[in-house]
DNA sequence: AAGTGGTCTAGACCACTAG
DNA sequence: TAGTGGTCTAGACCACTTT
C-alpha cells in the first residue's frame, strides 16, 4: 500500500478516509469487524498512533465502534426517534410495543441541589423525587431519562413501580396535576462515566440531550427532565406545519417514525 | 503536584478533571489562556501525550478551544437559539437586529445529485438552486445554511440578492408558493473541512444539524435544507404546550430566547 | 528567534477477550 | 496463551504566531 501521500493533509486523516472508503457502510455490513490496529499499521506502513487517531475519528462520527480485546466493528445506521416532550417515552413504547421497554434505575427522594432548586422554584433543603430510567429498544439501551420532581407534588411516586406506565399519566391521574407547557433545550452533550455505563457507550461519547422544564397549569414547575440519546445512533424527528399568519410555526411532536 | 494517582481511572482523564477544576468556567474567564502544553506537562509530571488527550477532551466538550501557535483558551457559554424551521433565520435576525447578519456563499443552479433527486422528487439530470448562507451573530459565524430547491419553482432565485430578506417570504411572495409543512430531523454531525472553514472551527468538530424537507400545500417538495450549528456554542430552544386530548404535543417554534 | 500547538515514530506495559 | 484495544513515555519535526 503506502500510496502517494502528497500535499499537506494530515496522515491520520488520509488513513481515515481510506478506511472509510474500504470499510464504510456498503462495503462492510454492520457488525462486521475491521482489521486490527496492527494489521492496519502494517498495511499502510504507519505508526500505531495515526491508526488510532483515524479509528477514533471514525468512532466519534458513529461509523464504527471499538471493543477492548475484540476489535473495531461497523455500526448500523442511526435510529429515528420522535422528539420526546410532554408526550412520554411510554407513548413511543405503545407504538412499537414489541421491542421497547423501560427499566427504572432509581426512584427515590433526595435533597435538591442548588441548580435544581433554582429551576424547580424550591428552596434549599427541600426534597425532590429522583427518577432515573433507561429506555431500551430491541434490548439495547437507547435513551437515559433523568427526572426530578418536587416531592411535595408526588409523594407516592417512589413507592410506585415505574417500569410500566407513563410518568405523565401518573402525574395527571394520581397526583391531580394538570401539565400545561414546557421549555425545552436540545444540545450536544458528552457521556459521563455513569451515563456511559447505562447507555453502553464509552465515556466522552457524543450524546443528544433534551432538557425540559415542565410546568403545571398554574405555572408551577413540575418536572425537570434530561433525556440523553446516543448521538451516534439517533436522529430526532419532528414535523412542522405552517398556520395562517401566526409569527411562528406549529409543530406536531411524535409524527411517524418512517425512515428518511 | 503529581498527587495520588490511586485506583484505576486513566491518567489523562484525571488530568482533564484537574484542569477543569482549575480553569473551568468560573475560575477563568472566557477568552483567558490556559497554561501551555509543556507547562501542564511539567506541573503534573506527565508526558505530552496525556496532556493532549486531556485538552482534546475538554475541547470536544466545548469547554476550551485551541489555536495553533497561540495556546488553549476558555470558551464562553453556549448561545441559545430557537429551532429554525419554516420560520427562517431571517426572523431571528429581526428579533436581534443589531448583531445578526447573513452572508451568501453560493446561489446558483446545479444538477441534482441522486440523494437530492430522491428527496425533492426530481429525476436525474434536473436542475436545483443551491443556496448556501452563513449566519453571523456578533460578527462570528454561527450557523451554516445549505438549501436546495427545484430550479423550476424559483428560476429567479439565483439572480436575487439573498443577503437580505427571508427565503420563505421570497418563495411565497414572488414564486407563488404556499409552504405547508416540513419533516425535520435533528442529529449530531461532524464538520467537514469546508464546513469547518465556514464556521470557524476545526475539521471534525461536533455540530448540531437540522435537516428539513419543506412541502408545498400540494404536497410537492419545495426545499431540502440542512442547517448546521456549532455544537459547542449552541442550544436549540423550543416551547411545547399540551392541548386537550390530542395524542401529541403542540410546539410553538421560535419562543423567547431568554437564558435558562 | 522563541514559543505554541499539530503530527508522527518507536516502544512499552496493561486490561480484556477468546480459544 | 495469544491477540486485541487502552494507556503512557520519550523524542522528533513541522506549521504557525508572536516578539
Amino acid at each position: 500500500m503506502a500510496a502517494q501521500r502528497g500535499s499537506k493533509v494530515a496522515l491520520h486523516r488520509w488513513i481515515k478516509e481510506q478506511l472509510e472508503r474500504k470499510f464504510g457502510a456498503g462495503s462492510l455490513a454492520p457488525g462486521q469487524r475491521l482489521p486490527s490496529e496492527s494489521e492496519i499499521m502494517n498495511s499502510f506502513g504507519v505508526s500505531r498512533h495515526v491508526v488510532r487517531l483515524a479509528l477514533a475519528e471514525l468512532a466519534k462520527e458513529g461509523v464504527i465502534h471499538t471493543e477492548r480485546g475484540r476489535g473495531s466493528f461497523v455500526n448500523p445506521p442511526k435510529e429515528i426517534h420522535p422528539i420526546t416532550s410532554l408526550t412520554s417515552y411510554h407513548t413511543l413504547m405503545e407504538e412499537r410495543s414489541l421491542d421497547a421497554s423501560i427499566r427504572v434505575l432509581r426512584n427515590r427522594p433526595v435533597t435538591v441541589t442548588k441548580a435544581l432548586a433554582t429551576r424547580l422554584g424550591l428552596v434549599d433543603g427541600e426534597q425532590v423525587v429522583e427518577l432515573i430510567r433507561v429506555g431500551r429498544i430491541s434490548g439495547k439501551p437507547a435513551v437515559l431519562m433523568v427526572s426530578h420532581l418536587p416531592y411535595s407534588l408526588c409523594k407516592g411516586l417512589p413507592a410506585r413501580d415505574m417500569n410500566t406506565g407513563s410518568l405523565y399519566e401518573y402525574l395527571e391521574d394520581e397526583c391531580g396535576l394538570s401539565l400545561a407547557y414546557a421549555e425545552n433545550y436540545i444540545e450536544v452533550a458528552f457521556a459521563t462515566r455513569e451515563q456511559a455505563r447505562y447507555l453502553g457507550v464509552s465515556p466522552g461519547s457524543t450524546l443528544l440531550l433534551i432538557e425540559g422544564l415542565v410546568y403545571d397549569q398554574s405555572g408551577q414547575p413540575v418536572e425537570f427532565s434530561r433525556v440523553f440519546y446516543r448521538g451516534d445512533r439517533f436522529k430526532l424527528f419532528f414535523e412542522s406545519t405552517k398556520e395562517d399568519g401566526v409569527p411562528g410555526t406549529k409543530v406536531r411532536i411524535g409524527g411517524r417514525t418512517s425512515p428518511l
